[in-house]
DNA sequence: TATATATTATGATATATATCATAAATGATA
DNA sequence: TATCATTTATGATATATATCATAATATATA
């Protein structure tokens, strides 16, 4: 993750970006005098299940986990996001609440633009509207394909799917730290953290992978790939 | 299921129903002018993974799956639409093509809405996409929800699940016909036919349930619900 | 109606996965 | 630095689930 954006590159990291491409200057301005942006450190909370939804959140930089608290107070993760991305899917739309907590994986740094700007563009813009719900569909798209991608395999083909999905779309790279500790990849394809040390353990040994610590590098993706694709 | 609906009935349906109040009479004609409507028998395909996406598909009656052939030939189900719910997902937005197929389930009538009206009703009509997207979010959230409900539970907690899903949110009746086969149950929550059979056989000698073929009738609600929650 | 085909059903067995137990390594904290 | 908590690691065992086998029904099709 290249961390050379600061919280002052915001503005024209927002003017660039994807679903404000179509605004005019003084609908950007608007964004940039009512946004704001905060810095968290790996492991902040950025907002509760629960919470009122006041602002679409837009992750500028780090990396961050939607998850949800079961009962048995275990979490369950639903997806990562990396910059680019919005976060908190569509409940902005479809709920007052948050449905899911957000938390930082890594240092990140989150954009808020209160939501009564975003509902008012969508108002009074039509071409940023369909810009903008072309991109928030696709994330929405993505965690159900991944849901089910998860969940149409066993433990070995879970965790090539992850180790897959770091790689190629996250750092774009086949070295690279592993953000999150054994127990969130458990809590993110819905097994036993146990089971996940010991199919990483079993790569390895494999000559899949190496391992140390978080850090990973897939030695050989031709095979692993294959172990994704038999499930 | 009621079957009153008759194709003729379709205009004044998609009148009065949710997304569309707030076109104007004129916007209201130009999409009556323009869709069509169609009845599928039971087991019909009314579109297949790769089709090119036309069309906003609204469902006025019946019961549709949406769903994906794996490369075993094991189909897998995303989800089950009931009437006036939208079908499709999000892809109508982020895809140029559908990703899953869908399939009537019981004997359903189908609207459908060139994808160009809808998108330049959401370009010219501020107040319109914002209701439309509301609605359309929901769909892809419960989705998603859906899914986590059922992957974070094991085998009968996944069966209470559905049957309550079936009770509560589709017949609104603690009686109904299960419109789809224990294999289909099996492929909406990812286990074995064989165990979907015996794992309803067992609701039905703890007197949970009574089976017979595909009529069904929830005795003790509240055991049933106990067993959904503990999963 | 007769025949083929798919669905429901149940038992036995194999397999995948979770849980329990223990320990080393790592990281956090006073 | 010393102490405590968490993470990683591995083996043994229990449990959940899938698979295989077989049969009875039900449903579709000629």
């Amino acid at each position: 993750m290249d961390s050379s954006n600061t919280i002052s590159d915001c503005k024209t990291y927002i003017y660039k970006s994807w679903a404000f491409k179509n605004l005019s200057e003084e609908e950007l301005k608007l964004i940039n005098c009512k946004k704001t942006e905060k810095f968290y450190r790996k492991g902040d909370i950025i907002c509760s299940e629960g919470d009122e939804i006041k602002s679409f959140m837009y992750l500028q930089n780090g990396l961050v986990k939607l998850f949800k608290t079961e009962i048995s107070k275990r979490e369950h993760i639903i997806s990562i996001a990396k910059p680019k991305d919005f976060i908190g899917l569509l409940s902005i739309f479809s709920n007052t609440n948050h449905v899911y907590s957000i938390s930082a994986i890594e240092d990140s740094i989150v954009c808020f633009v209160d939501l009564k700007i975003i509902k008012n563009l969508i108002k009074s813009n039509g071409i940023f509207a369909l810009d903008f719900f072309e991109r928030i569909s696709s994330v929405s798209d993505s965690v159900i394909k991944t849901r089910i991608d998860i969940n149409t395999r066993q433990l070995r083909g879970r965790i090539a799917y992850i180790l897959l999905l770091f790689s190629k779309h996250i750092y774009d790279s086949e070295k690279f730290n592993l953000p999150i500790s054994r127990k969130e990849i458990a809590e993110l394809i819905d097994m036993s953290t146990e089971n996940v040390i010991r199919v990483l353990s079993e790569f390895r040994k494999d000559k899949l992978i190496q391992i140390e610590g978080k850090s990973i590098e897939i030695i050989d993706i031709k095979r692993l790939e294959k172990v994704y694709d038999l499930g």
